[in-house]
DNA sequence: GTATCATTGATAACGGTTCTCATTACTGTT
DNA sequence: AACAGTAATGAGAACCGTTATCAATGATAC
């Protein structure tokens, strides 16, 4: 029914989700256009940011609110949901499991009457290499 | 050693204070300050955003990032840590118990040699009245 | 090859927040 | 009560991340 021209491949796309997957941590879209400017891409801001907003819709990337007001992206194995112990310092990431945590969303959400909650858990801390000597 | 005068009083500080007292659920800076100046309060935008950032960090109120970047405010018993749920249509705040969620932010970090774990924790959500129908 | 139309990219616009700096006014002292 | 010192204020500019604009480009279907 539907036409099979919907998404066109560009090399651009594949170069933001390529840089996507080869980094550690959260980046920001500002950052990511940076790293590929310097890789010779001649990419401009505004596609980075469309194909970021692409990939988080189709799960391809997770994507969060650094304390300061920045969206960070990130890879991540899609559809699958989980949440991050993010280092503030460093950048540092470690996806966590947090089963009880989604249950307790859920009911929570369930007892006062919501529905369809989008809940944020995410930890920042400094890792082991940036906590202080003391 | 350090001279008896550290902050001064003004109106404008209570009157964000009030103001913030009397809202009910979350609010923005900018929210905030159309309704003083509606009130008929004079008051500036800069210094809406002082007082809030200064009540923020005494501990009297609460901030959180909305999803689309704003930082909102709400009133907020002193020392007292806690989450909530908020209705991503109408603003409806309920203040919700975490203590298992506090220990599993604890835990989680410490096991993983994270410090000084920030937890983000917030479940944004349609509340009863928002609700669709069926 | 050609036509179509999604995608791109430079730049402008936007919205929230912070900064600047001259003015105001709270505070402790005289 | 008047004063001096100096936080605090406020209007507007500056900032920063993000989104919109729109003509040019190029991937895809035929």
């Amino acid at each position: 029914m539907t036409p099979p021209v919907r998404k066109r491949n560009t090399w651009q796309r594949e170069a933001v989700r390529a840089a996507l997957a080869g980094g550690d941590g959260f980046v920001s879209a500002q950052r990511l256009h940076a790293t590929l400017r310097d890789s010779g891409s001649p990419i401009g801001l505004a596609t980075v940011y469309r194909a970021l907003a692409d990939l988080t819709g189709e799960g391809e990337a997770d994507s969060l609110q650094s304390p300061d007001g920045e969206n960070l992206y990130r890879a991540c194995t899609p559809g699958q949901h989980h949440h991050h112990l993010i280092c503030r310092n460093c950048g540092l990431t470690v996806e966590i499991e947090a089963d009880a945590v989604e249950r307790w969303a859920q009911s929570v959400a369930a007892e006062h009457g919501f529905s369809q909650p989008n809940h944020v858990v995410d930890v920042f801390g400094l890792c082991a290499n940036c906590s202080p000597p003391r």
